[in-house]
DNA sequence: CGGGCGCGGATTGTATAAAGTTTCGCCTGT
DNA sequence: ACAGGCGAAACTTTATACAATCCGCGCCCG
């Protein structure tokens, strides 16, 4: 008998209908295409994947607790809206989590990881060539992700995927100009620092890389759909 | 994750019957009143809050999110039971944030902050002296996530949530002695260094407190309660 | 003509019932 | 006596029905 197997309620079966509905719904929302404040009906979200009320409702809950999602009561569910100040929570955050995390990805990283962290330059590169922004938006998320699943360090990869998807909402509504999400770049000197396994350096890339992000943003506290006055008035 | 009610009351709980549910689990957990495996049932808890199966529900579904409870398909919700990679992990973890948790706490320490944690110094002090080892522990985690609060990072205050309550669990599993489970002199020192504001030595002492806490646990891999054999040949 | 009030539709929150799965006991056959 | 399988009970999972709440719209009154 095999006692180990313990289904981790992060990682459940992608064939279960709950993490579908899941899944759909958060890569809906880092490709952009589901915008801030866009109201997720729980009868509409059931009819799309066939489910019932039940299931959607769990997902939705569990999109609340990543933060990507903020549930009202007696209201609904709502694409989640970050304001300015939590902006800087998020990127605060990443700037300390993710140097940590390239630094265990450095150490893990086998042969076959860094042939994936290859393939998966290559794959954004493709998709900022042929001008397609959403799947290059969400190629940007993935690779940070794709350096945490190396590190082998679970927790940090929780956290991170959080920090991520936020991101992503973040970026879509305070980014000043059409500057694409992350420059690929980096990310491959990233790559390169990985694959010569220098940490330090490593470190430094993710650091600066984050704080080049953050600096893009326009992060003034009455920012784009805070207060409907400004919309109104501007 | 943040359920928010717009007309008034900030509360972000405690008048909701599923944070009741949900608390109460956690604080029960805390103070190691809840064993590491032991069986969660719907209609068990249920009972004891008069609530319905589907408010038990979806509160346990949220401590799943946080790591304190592990639910296996069609088998039903268990207190996690960490193995000590994940303790090691945890610990990691804690070791990387609290510092800059502490930093922040320094900068945003009002009065009536400093009052607070000179007496929750006390109420550990009191705990400890009577004996009373379930109230000491559960206010040691409450010390750190004290801190968290008045740090005012909501990101952190959350992570740290997570991984308090992991501790409390891996504490129980893996500590060598009795030895009292979080050292009250090593907070009182916190507290002084944050009165005074001495962001670097707040950041120092948090981090060899943590470092101590870790260096009195077990973590050898085949440790207790992993293996059954273990269990039935010791 | 403007603002408050109340009713109807719609949507969410909760409970309960039906369906599926696992577990454990018991029974039979060897 | 023991291994293996059948079956019932208990539990979780899913679906549905009911109750509570909120929003929009029209009406009435000032």
């Amino acid at each position: 008998m095999v006692v180990k197997t313990r289904p981790k309620s992060d990682t459940p079966d992608a064939s279960d209908r709950v993490s579908r509905i899941r899944e759909g719904v958060t890569a809906a929302i880092l490709e952009h295409r589901l915008l801030p404040g866009t109201k997720l009906g729980e009868d509409e979200i059931g009819e799309i994947y066939g489910a019932s009320r039940t299931l959607v409702r769990t997902a939705l809950q569990q999109l609340a607790h990543e933060g990507i999602v903020t549930i009202e009561k007696n209201r609904g569910a709502f694409v989640a809206r970050p304001t300015p100040a939590d902006a800087r929570e998020v990127f605060e955050a990443r700037r300390l989590i993710e140097p940590s995390i390239v630094d265990h990805a450095c150490d893990n990283a086998t042969p076959a990881w860094l042939d994936r962290l290859g393939r998966h330059i290559a794959e954004e590169r493709a998709a900022e060539l042929r001008g397609d922004a959403r799947a290059a938006v969400r190629l940007s998320g993935e690779f940070h992700r794709l350096v945490a699943e190396i590190s082998g360090h679970s927790i940090y990869l929780g956290f991170l995927k959080e920090l991520i998807a936020r991101s992503s909402l973040i970026i879509l509504l305070y980014r000043r100009h059409n500057t694409p999400a992350c420059g690929t770049d980096h990310h491959a000197e990233i790559v390169t620092a990985i694959r010569k396994r220098d940490r330090a350096r490593a470190r430094d890339l993710m650091l600066s890389h984050l704080t080049e992000i953050e600096a893009e943003l326009f992060l003034k506290d009455e920012a784009a759909g805070e207060l409907p006055l400004a919309d109104v008035l501007g």
